[in-house]
Order: C-alpha cells, then structure tokens, then sequence
DNA sequence: CGGCGATAGATGCAAATGCATCTAATTAGG
DNA sequence: CCTAATTAGATGCATTTGCATCTATCGCCG
C-alpha cells in the first residue's frame, strides 16, 4: 500500500470546517458579551464596519449582502433600521433604478469609528496572547485563501470596479 | 515580501479576526443554501450533531449552550422544538435538580446522520479544493489553538468573581 | 438548621429574521 | 419595438430570537 492515510481528504475537511466554525463561534460569543456592542447590535456593526472599508463610500445593498450572513430581506430592513436611526444614508444607484446605493452618515461614521476601537481592543486581548504573530499571519493567510477560493467573485464585466 | 510595514500587534490580530470570520461567513452561507439544510435549520441540526459527540449521550443543557451561538433562553426554546419534532429527549438531571439531560432519540440520530452525511460532502467539496491537506491540517491546528486558549474551562469559582 | 447569593432553566413580550411574494427596472430575444 | 425572463429591493406574515424576569435548586457560611 502506498499511502498512508490514516484520514480520508473528506474527513480531514470536514475537521478543519468543524474547528474553524468552533473557533469563530467562541470568538463571537466573547465579543459580543463584551461592552463594545451595548450600543449597537453585532450584525448593524458589521454593517456600518462594511461601510467604511469601502473605498467609494457608496455600497450597493446586494454587495453588502454578501459580507453579512442575513437574508436579502433581514438586510433590507435592518439598513431601514439604520437610515431611521441616521447611521447610514441611501439614495437610488445612478446607473440602475432598482439599485439602492449605501453611505455612512458622519453619526454613522463616528459610532463605527467609536465602537471599532472598543472592538478591535477586545479583539486584540482574545487573539493576541492565544496566538503568535507568525501563527496570526498564517491563520489570516490560510482563511483570506479559503474565502478567495469560494467567490471567484461572480466575474461580471463590471464587478472590475467594486473594493480593493 | 519585504516586512517592511511594521504592523502593530493590534492591528495584526483585529486583521486575523476580520479574516477568520468572513471566511466563516462565507462557507456558512454556501452552506446553509445546500440542500442539506432543507429539512433543518442549521442551529438546530448543530444540536443535533453535537448531541451525537457526547461520548456519554447525554448533555446539560447549559454545556450545549457553549457549542452554539444563541442566547440561553433561545436555546431552551430550540431543544422544546426539537423535543416536540421527537429528535431528542430530556430528562432531569440525576445530580442536580435544576438541569436538564439531553439525548438523541433514534429518529434524532438517525436525521443527524442522514443530514451529516450530505453536510460532509458538502464541506469537503468547499473546503478540498480550497486548501492543501497540510494547509488544512495548519488551520486546523491554529484555530483549535486559538479556541483552546479562549475558554480554558470557564472553572466555576473564577468565573463568578470576573462578573461585576 | 436557616438564610442568601448564585446558577439552571423557563416564560412573557417586543424585536428581528426568513420565506414567499410583490413591484419596478434591466436585459434578452424575436 | 415589444414581450418574456431576470435581478434589486420592499413587504406581509409566521417563526425565531433576545432581554428581562421568574421559579426552583444548589452551595456556602454563620
């Protein structure tokens, strides 16, 4: 026999989706136990966060719903949240009328920014003592290849323009 | 790759995160939209599979509250769910009047298994392609590292005095 | 023993979520 | 051009979720 495989390539990613998916979900529960997320719910966060990485400062609604994981419909209505709340302001896509594009207010720009810094310290006690920098750099290296190969990005012609 | 920019310790870990969690993100979703996940939702069927790794058969309630990412009180309702649906059964807790057993019942084992099977193919058809054997070995080892070093068993005495 | 704070779960209720569906706008095809 | 098929978002409605609170039990200490 000229393998050795004491596991099956099934069960070896099947293992590594399961510690991934445990490692996230422990992280999670800590950060949103922690005091920086009174304010504003975890998913809203993410969104205002989404917002202020994109280069433009306009976001489609349909790419912002690639990055959260609700429903079309969830996103819908918690971006009206959002707008009600003055976080966040939308006006209709230039170049196509069902199109809903997306900004932060300066309100919403100063609470991502407030929050964030709370978050990225919290972030900074879970992940720093549990890993060296040189484990940190692989695991990003190893995730940012794991999620770069399921979206190839639905390769439309003017998907060119979207985030860096 | 020259290291050129020298990033801060804070930054490095909050990056980590950022990639941990969208490529958790985005695996879920695919996940969650495969016709595995037709007859369950994915919380629940996470009890389910859990449940069928307790070497004894039998879990609190309240150490299944570790594994999973909903509040207490969701939960209760969850197990209620599935109790009705006949997937698992409780009984009172031998040593503790106020717990809760759990167990899979064989219709409950019988559906996770079924469901678990799909579920692995379906993350091996992920996360195979995406990774060599040694990268998913290494994210393996880093993620449980990281999960590990979170929650060195939140020790009973130590835990009351952190809330205040 | 008796009281007191802490812990395990359950429950009322308001808010968030998802599914199915709807409308409007874009694109494809004759 | 005009019509069918597709896509972006919004909305009605039932289910699920979380927060606050409640009950019951456990553990501790005098």
């Amino acid at each position: 026999m000229a393998g050795k495989s004491p596991e099956s390539p099934v069960r070896l990613a099947a293992e590594t989706w399961e510690s991934l998916f445990r490692a996230q979900v422990a992280v999670m529960r800590k950060l949103q136990s922690g005091p920086a997320f009174r304010k504003i719910p975890v998913n809203e966060y993410d969104v205002l966060f989404t917002l202020s990485r994109c280069p433009t400062g306009w976001l489609r609604l349909n790419e912002l719903n690639d990055n959260v994981l609700l429903s079309q419909s969830s996103l819908s209505r918690l971006v009206e949240r959002l707008e009600k709340r003055g976080l966040v302001a939308r006006m209709p896509a230039p170049e196509d009328g069902r199109g809903v594009l997306l900004q932060l207010t300066d309100e919403g720009r100063e609470l991502q920014k407030e929050i964030g810094r709370e978050h990225v310290r919290d972030i900074a006690e879970l992940v720093g003592p549990a890993l060296t920098p040189a484990e940190q750099k692989e695991l990003t290296r190893l995730t940012s290849k794991l999620r770069s190969s399921l979206g190839p990005r639905p390769a439309r012609e003017e998907a060119a323009r979207q985030q860096a």
